[in-house]
RNA sequence: GGAUAGGUGGGUGAGUUGGCUGAAACCACAUCCCUGCUAAGGAUGCGUACUGGUAACGGUACCGAGGGUUCGAAUCCCUCCCUGUCCGCCA
């Protein structure tokens, strides 16, 4: 959410950054007039309550003493009538705003370069290069016949679900553990979380109320299945003042992520690319505003030497104001290698929300006396079913079979 | 799921015959004083959000959430959520 004050104050610039992100101005204008509109109803009602609690306190001594109380009741009586209009407008204006703001995406920072899609994202720099094969590498469903089983997958539940079996069972299971002890090598605490959270948890972070068609929700109950352990992590610390040395907060935790993919029909429909569930290692951080800058480095730099580590080539992305997400100021996307692909595949993506998440959130620190605003940081360290099938294609042989990373074979 | 007791400020915890309690007390925390050693004592301050004012200092809302009764509710009524305990069920 933003600082309605920020959009009253500051208009223009708001505007202007949110451009970028492809948001009208008259959103911000109506944003600005409704909150303008609530601030006059409520100079009006308070005086009014003013009034209605001073004469309430009266009429209790009054009645105590034994003075006529009847006229001062029937102005009492008469106040409450127009307290009650005017409180209701104002209800509604309060119902207005909140529900306007909570769907106004964040602002990008001003070094997030503007753009309209993927295809204007910039990229950084490339690390490690790609593998040169003496054949025409494969696919990772061509490779993989032995390890992932779509169909069976399709059976179970429905189309992009699948089962893992054999070697590839346990590469899935491996990735997650070495993911988790390389974070924790980084500073990163580890923690295990619900997968199952409730509407508070998910609007704190940001995917509620405006993405409700993305999640699966559980029939009968007002919970939905995570889609990324950004959420669970991030509200960990909801509703609540953090001690300044306790900053930064840095956490990892492994999760099952769930997505309805509602946006994307057709994309990626063969393979394990875009799954309704997947395994995710994430990291969240919580920050001072004036530490989250480089707090971001650390995180896109673990994420980076992870891939690193696996020995997979890929490439950093600075995504421009209109890939950027709902939440993000700034985000790099990390792209891995997928030789069979003869490309670069997100893998992972590292976002800064400032204070835009700690807002919806109220997650605050101490600063001295002052309660104010976290910076809140999440990305994925990685998401390990791509990760694997970008070591299949990356580490294949020619007779269709493929090798492990040496940092793995401990873990397997 | 059934029965029962509860949900108050950073924490513990008073307050429930409605008005002088936005909230005692204690702890924690901050500043200062005293003292002089790995301690103790004393003073003061200390909820959150919005809002008026240069400031001093005011106003409004909030005692799990949402409604209701009333001139007035943390205190009464209704609905929901959550926690403890006992029972049932269960990895």
């Amino acid at each position: 959410m933003l600082d309605i004050k920020l959009i009253q104050n500051e208009f223009d610039s708001v505007c202007e950054k949110l451009r970028k992100k492809k948001v009208s101005e008259e959103t911000i204008e109506n944003l600005r007039l409704i909150s303008l509109e609530l601030k006059a109803q409520r100079a009006i009602l308070e005086p009014l309550q003013a009034e209605q609690n001073a004469s309430s306190k009266l009429f209790g001594v009054w009645a105590k003493e034994g003075k006529d109380i009847n006229e001062l009741k029937a102005k009492l009586s008469a106040n409450k009538e127009k307290i009650s209009t005017v409180s209701k407008q104002v209800k509604e204006l309060e119902e207005k705003l909140s529900n306007l703001a909570l769907s106004v995406p964040n602002l990008p920072d001003d070094d997030v370069p503007s753009g309209k899609d993927e295809n204007d994202n910039i990229e950084i720099k490339k690390v490690l290069t790609p593998p040169i094969f003496d054949f025409t590498p494969k696919e990772h469903w061509e490779i993989s016949e032995n390890q992932i089983d779509f169909e069976r997958g399709v059976k179970l539940s429905k189309s992009r679900f699948s089962v893992l079996k054999n070697k590839a069972a346990k590469l899935e299971r491996a990735l997650i553990n070495y993911m988790l002890d390389f974070n924790a090598k980084r500073g990163f605490n580890e923690v295990c979380v619900p997968y199952i959270v409730n509407r508070e948890t998910l609007t704190g972070t940001g995917q509620l109320p405006k993405f409700e068609d993305d999640l699966f929700k559980i029939e009968g109950e007002d919970l939905f299945l995570i889609p990324t352990a950004e959420v669970p992590v991030t509200n960990l610390f909801r509703d609540e003042i953090i001690l300044e040395n306790e900053l930064p907060i840095m956490m990892t935790s492994y999760t099952a992520c769930f997505r309805k993919e509602a946006g994307s029909a057709g994309r990626d429909t063969r393979g394990m690319i875009r799954q309704h569930q997947f395994d995710k290692v994430e990291l969240v951080c919580i920050t001072k505003p004036s530490e989250s800058e480089k707090i971001f480095d650390k995180m896109v730099e673990c994420a980076s030497d992870l891939l690193s580590s696996l020995g997979l080539a890929h490439r950093h992305l600075m995504l421009c104001g209109g890939d950027l997400g709902f939440g993000a100021a700034k985000t790099i996307d990390l792209e891995v290698w997928f030789p069979g692909q003869n490309r670069y595949r997100e893998i992972s993506s590292i976002s800064n929300t400032r204070d835009f998440q700690a807002r919806r959130a109220k997650i605050r620190y101490k600063d001295g006396k002052k309660n104010k605003l976290v910076n809140t940081l999440n990305g994925s360290s990685l998401a390990v079913g791509r990760t694997m099938i970008a070591i299949m294609e990356n580490y294949q042989k020619a007779d269709g079979s493929f090798d492990v990373p040496e940092v793995l074979k401990s873990y397997m």
